[in-house]
DNA sequence: TTAAAATATTCCTTTACAGGAATATTCCTA
DNA sequence: TAGGAATATTCCTGTAAAGGAATATTTTAA
């Protein structure tokens, strides 16, 4: 799992923007606008999202469209299939570590 | 969606601890020397994703036992429940948008 | 009740990053 | 081709957070 992914959507305007454009792409200053940012804060954080490879430009005459790529958020589900299990509740490794204990069984 | 889930795996060690504590419980010492971290910043590290509820402890005797707690990476699957229909073809918003200015439909 | 193991916390320093303001760049249009 | 609109970049500053080292705390065991 790539954590450039996470570090993106860490903070809280570029998560704002992500789940904007789900909506649809749009250029910078209607991004701006809609979340109430400055131009240029919208513009460093559309460059760090685009870094990170979740969202993608095409100009188009004067301006900028932003629109989200799917394939970090398939990654994001990918991982994610590791962590159902979890609640699926196949799996409760506390227990598992507390019989580790009773048995005397070593830990590696 | 709560973005403190996202700045708590941003850290590249916290995420190798979660990714660790996938495979089961431990206690902290296991999980420093696991991940070749000293024991002070894996207790930091440790307190971080805590806060963030995405681990859990039991004490049992002297250890305290660390283990995942499924509830934000739940979170995280339904946020991304949104973002499937990107990914499954239904959505080419761009093209929307292309749409919208050839139309001269206004934005909002 | 004292020592030692396991863990948490504090203090300090350094670094990364977000925001503001100003400016540069790019591209269209008249 | 000059001006303006849209966007990107740079510089500066303040702040949050990570790592190291030392220390405090808790719990067990003798």
């Amino acid at each position: 799992m790539n954590g450039q992914i996470f570090s993106a959507l860490a903070e809280p305007n570029r998560l704002d923007i992500i789940d904007l454009l789900l909506e649809g792409a749009l250029p910078v200053g209607d991004i701006a606008k809609k979340l109430d940012l400055n131009q240029p804060q919208t513009s460093k954080h559309l460059r760090v999202l685009c870094d990170a490879g979740l969202v993608e430009v095409q100009p188009i005459a004067n301006r900028r469209i932003y629109k989200i790529r799917p394939e970090p958020f398939q990654e994001l589900d990918r991982w994610l299939d590791s962590y159902r299990r979890l609640w699926e509740g196949r799996m409760d490794r506390l227990d598992d570590y507390l019989n580790v204990l009773q048995g005397k069984k070593p830990l590696n």
